[in-house]
DNA sequence: TGTACATCAGTGAACGCGCGTTCACTGATGTAC
DNA sequence: TGTACATCAGTGAACGCGCGTTCACTGATGTAC
């Protein structure tokens, strides 16, 4: 069956999609390509005209995500005022909303253990997108009238996030949030 | 072949001391049991004479591993001036050497992600320990005439730990290590 | 306009492999007599 | 002291299953004549 032009590429785009969604959800190693391919109603044979290996899906639906969390970022920054843009993100991140729904957040908070264990390929991609993202948390802090603290604000956000989540203590986890909103508005 | 009394103690000391190794050089996923066992010269059937499931395994060794991170803790306390408890807690955390070294340093950098997803045995596990870990932190604090801020103090070194081993550009992993040193030991 | 053919996204059987788990068995040693 | 037996840590074949990947095939549609 012969499809339309914008077919395949649309096609491609929903297997990006869902792998980012169900990747944050399950983990790398959690979710094989045929029951992916199935979510989408499409059988496994498939993919392999979309992508030479798994590894390039997982490159792709991982800096897609990291993508897309720093065009959120950017939208924030828009919005907020001088001198409250790391309050604005620091709120949005550290959110129950955000601890409670690992599949459309923060690629790093679900994943960095196992990205560190991935390939070059897997890597450098994610590490584009980094790039990125330090650079915007850099303009925040610049915003603010702050001195660029990038790597350690970051670090701060996705290590609270990740702890949050394992943390089954309701009380404890959302405690947690809350220092560690009030330590990056605090520090500079 | 009977061995003597204390033998089968320590088979299965050797399983979990492997165990936590391999799980946080490898991942939880990344570890199978027959491999494992190979790697002490046994064979896999014998494994469920010591756990009853991998499950009960990864609680067990991720559970050791964090309690041997907190005695180290401990030990680095006793050594240390009040004052620069943080300090000396921080610099060994965030040192070049741990960040190298995933297999014999910090389950919670290498496995947070893939912990928060496990079934309740390994978190309920997991949390027993955490707690521990965050009396020490606070402990430090308070031997340094700080308030208590465990939680963020954690977070803050489990997020540059796994951050500065994604990052493959030493100079910024470097940075990261030393700015997130230095933001724990000017915060309080 | 009508017909023959080319295209190619998606199908589904098949590949070898490693996974977690079960279980009948082995055989060196400790123990009872 | 010597012999018969019980113990039980570890063995290895077997189970069903899902994994990533390959490939000959299908068949609806676009294109050429």
């Amino acid at each position: 069956m012969r499809y339309p032009d914008a077919h395949k590429t649309q096609t491609r785009q929903r297997i990006v999609a869902m792998a980012a969604l169900r990747f944050r959800a399950e983990g790398l190693a959690g979710v094989g390509i045929a029951n992916l391919m199935a979510d989408l109603g499409l059988t496994h044979g498939g993919f392999y005209a979309h992508f030479d290996s798994k590894e390039q899906l997982v490159a792709t639906a991982c800096s897609q995500a990291l993508q897309q969390l720093n065009q959120h970022w950017r939208q924030l920054l828009e919005q907020a005022a001088p001198g409250e843009c790391m309050a604005a993100l620091a709120s949005d991140y550290l959110s129950p909303a955000h601890r409670d729904l690992p599949d459309s957040g923060c690629a790093l908070a679900a994943l960095a253990g196992e990205l560190a264990r991935q390939g070059v390929t897997v890597r450098q991609r994610v590490a584009g997108e980094l790039e990125a993202i330090l650079a915007t948390l850099a303009h925040a802090r610049q915003r603010d009238g702050q001195p660029d603290s990038a790597l350690a604000d970051l670090a701060m956000m996705v290590g609270s996030l990740s702890l949050a989540r394992l943390i089954d203590d309701a009380a404890l986890s959302q405690q947690l949030l809350q220092q560690a909103r009030e330590r990056l508005v605090a520090s500079k």
